[in-house]
DNA sequence: GCAAAAGTGTTACCGGTACACCCATGT
DNA sequence: ACATGGGTGTACCGGTAACACTTTTGC
């Protein structure tokens, strides 16, 4: 038989769940960011986060807030990890587990993001932020580069057809660097996970540039490596 | 000035640590695992756990988890993810983050652990787990290579000196296969972490083999990567 | 024709892999 | 002397990086 609540004496918190939401935009990654509204911190800049519900696990949670938030279901989402320290929260005893979400920027819904005055920042120019925020996105873009790095992304920043410059432009917003045109459109034809279309882009350049897809149930396992560290 | 008490409306849970513990012994990683003491799964295996308290954080529950259970502080310890399903304990609703960490197998507290009925199993021959264990340990493994994989780790598992031949079979249990032994020499040589020692081990061969130790104050950023996927 | 972006080709180099081979020593 | 594990040398191969070069088309 189930022990009889045989955990009743221990503690209980507040558990919450923060987003790091990105997105893809004038060849930059972009971060969502809010306003905190009361003292302390008032003004500074937040993740979006809520808190989690009885029968809700933190991953539903977090669902919940990015539809709340922008508006949009069926994301890219995955857990970045758990914020514990006693005094993170000014506020009250509230343990957080970071998530972080790819999002096409284009398709989610502004004016839910203007009702609270969400603002998106350019990876390379995040405000100071509330709490241990900021590590959390740390955490976030570190895990978004090694996934970058070990699988061809993009399909969840990108419109459904981009170009092959498009997408170098993605890898070069997420790791803060050049990556040659040449070389990544040849590592990036080997892999064979995209296809092309037969139309082009037409307003970029003069010649006009191929416009590519990704292909349907890719096998992660059997990629290369994009990226050399 | 602090909003009072914003948080209230809001359901608090019970937080629990799991604490994956590998240890490295006859050439073979294991893993320390504890028999449960009450139904459900009476008698099925389980990782060693405890509740996070009121002023603590759950990297602290951790560490104190660990003194209650090999006696051992200051070993490398690293989160692993954060488990919350409604229903996954059916004991009641209980948040869980797992944790891994790395001790040597010999130096650890054996009657402590036999108090409590622990037994270490070999990586390969892990037994059914309660709840969501096994994932807990299939994520800590999946954590433990590529830490592995970019920078050379030894020094939390092996004893202070140790041949190279024990660090390649180390490598071999963690990977579960067979690095050469004259690659993995060079490999190891062109990092530049180990000092090789004047005196040998004689017992295994006739030869007898350096003993080697890890550099004080290594930067792990320098580091090539040590495995190719 | 020329500029500008798209796309291809060439070459040098580096690191991983496989595997043959030498070394030191206890029996 | 030979077996055994320790340790070194070598040759091939594929991927990466740098960069020169060609293509297409609007102006």
């Amino acid at each position: 038989m189930p022990e009889p609540n045989i955990y009743k004496e221990h503690s209980k918190f507040f558990i919450a769940v923060d987003c790091v939401i990105f997105g893809y935009e004038n060849e930059e990654l972009k971060l969502l960011l809010y306003p905190r509204r009361f003292e302390p911190y008032f003004h500074d800049w937040s993740l979006m986060g809520g808190f989690v519900q009885e029968g809700e696990s933190m991953y539903m949670a977090a669902r919940r807030v990015l539809k709340l938030t922008v508006g949009l279901e069926n994301i890219y989402l995955e857990q970045v990890g758990g914020f514990s320290e006693p005094e993170r929260d000014p506020g009250g005893r509230v343990i957080s587990m970071a998530y972080y979400s790819l999002i096409r920027i284009n398709e989610h819904d502004k004016d839910l993001v203007a009702e609270h005055g969400g603002k998106w920042f350019s990876i390379s120019k995040v405000p100071t932020l509330v709490f241990d925020h900021a590590e959390m996105v740390e955490n976030a873009l570190k895990k978004l580069q090694h996934k970058a790095t070990y699988e061809l992304i993009g399909k969840d920043l990108l419109p459904d057809v981009f170009t092959l410059t498009q997408l170098n432009n993605l890898y070069n917003a997420i790791f803060q660097r050049s990556f040659d045109a040449g070389n990544f459109r040849k590592k990036i034809g080997s892999l064979k996970v995209l296809d092309r279309l037969a139309t082009k882009q037409t307003n970029t350049s003069k010649r006009g540039a191929f416009y590519f897809r990704f292909k349907e149930n890719i096998d992660h396992n059997q990629y290369d490596r994009i990226v050399k560290f």
